[in-house]
DNA sequence: ATCGGAACCG
DNA sequence: CGGTTCCGAT
C-alpha cells in the first residue's frame, strides 16, 4: 500500500496500522459548553446537514458535497446564529470562499450553489502539527466508518452527526479493523489506518470518548451503548456490519464487484 | 453566480 | 483569527 501521508505532517510512520487520524478541536468539545468559542460557519453547516434540515441546505450527490437550496434562507439562519441580522448570501458566500484557501471547502464548478467539504484536509488544516503516531490507532468516529461499511442511505448524515455531537457519539478506534479490500474510506480519509489486504474481523472495536479520552472500552458490538440524538438506530448499522459475508463485502466495496 | 481584494471588527 | 461588509471584475 502506498503512503498517503501528507508532507505537512512532517512524519510518515511506516506502520500504516498506527497512523493517527485526529479531528478538529471543536469536534472533541461540546458546542454548548460555557466559554466555548463562537460557532464557525463550517461547523454550522455540518450541523444543519447533520440534522437533515434539508430546506436550506442538503447533501449533494458526492461524498462531502452539499447544495445550498435556499441561499437567502441559509444566510438568515446563519445570521440568526451569529447575531448578524443583515447577513445575506453574498456575505455568507464570501466566508465560504475564504475556506478555499484553507482547504476546508472547494467549489463544485458548474453546479449552482454547490460546494464540497474537504474532510480529510480539514483534519490537517486544524492540526498543523499532528502528534506522531501514538499507540492508539486511528480514532475515527464510528458512524463515519459505518457510513462506509453500510450502504444505508442516511449513513452520511450519521457521520456528520457524530461531528456535530461528539458527546453523544463517542469516537471509535477500529482495533484490528480489516476491510474486505482496500476500502473507499482510505481514499476519503487518506490518513485512515487500515490494511489493504483482505480480512473479515470487523466486529471488534474499541471506543474512545472524545470528552474523556481516558474512557476507553473494547467490545464486540451487539449494541451501541450510546444513544443517538437523532434517534437513529445505531444498532442496525452495527448489525448490518455484523451480518457480513458476501453481502457485506458487496456492500462495502460496490465498485470492486 | 462566482471570485477575491480591501478595510474593518470583536 | 474568522469572519463581515462592500464592491468591482469576470
Amino acid at each position: 500500500m502506498e503512503c498517503h501521508c501528507n508532507s505537512s505532517l512532517g512524519h510518515c510512520p511506516s506502520a500504516h496500522w498506527s497512523r493517527t487520524v485526529l479531528f478538529p478541536e471543536w469536534a472533541y468539545k461540546p458546542a454548548w459548553s460555557p466559554g466555548s468559542r463562537q460557532v464557525q460557519l463550517w461547523h454550522f453547516l455540518l450541523e444543519l446537514l447533520g440534522r437533515g434540515e434539508g430546506g436550506a441546505i442538503a447533501w449533494g450527490s458526492e461524498w462531502g458535497e452539499f447544495v445550498i437550496r435556499d441561499p437567502e434562507r441559509l444566510a438568515k439562519l446563519w445570521g440568526e446564529r451569529k447575531g448578524k441580522p443583515h447577513m445575506n448570501y453574498d456575505k455568507l458566500s464570501r466566508a465560504l470562499r475564504y475556506y478555499y484557501k484553507k482547504r476546508i471547502l472547494h467549489k463544485t464548478k458548474g453546479k449552482r450553489f454547490t460546494y464540497k467539504f474537504n474532510f480529510s484536509k480539514l483534519i490537517l488544516v486544524n492540526y498543523p502539527s499532528l502528534p506522531t503516531c501514538p499507540q492508539i490507532t486511528a480514532p475515527v468516529p464510528f458512524s463515519m466508518l459505518s457510513s462506509h461499511l453500510s450502504v444505508n442511505k442516511p449513513s452520511v448524515d450519521m457521520a456528520v452527526q457524530s461531528i456535530s455531537h461528539p458527546l453523544l457519539l463517542p469516537y471509535c478506534i477500529p482495533k484490528p479493523l480489516l476491510f474486505p479490500q482496500a476500502h473507499p474510506i482510505q481514499r476519503q480519509f487518506p490518513l485512515f489506518s487500515g490494511p489493504s489486504h483482505s480480512g473479515t474481523n470487523l466486529s471488534e472495536f474499541s471506543c474512545l470518548s472524545p470528552v474523556n479520552p481516558t474512557i476507553q472500552f473494547t467490545q464486540t458490538f451487539n449494541h451501541w451503548p450510546i444513544k443517538s440524538s437523532t434517534g437513529w438506530p445505531h444498532n442496525r448499522i452495527i448489525e448490518s456490519r455484523q451480518d457480513r459475508g458476501k453481502a457485506m463485502t458487496k456492500n462495502a466495496c460496490p465498485e470492486t464487484t
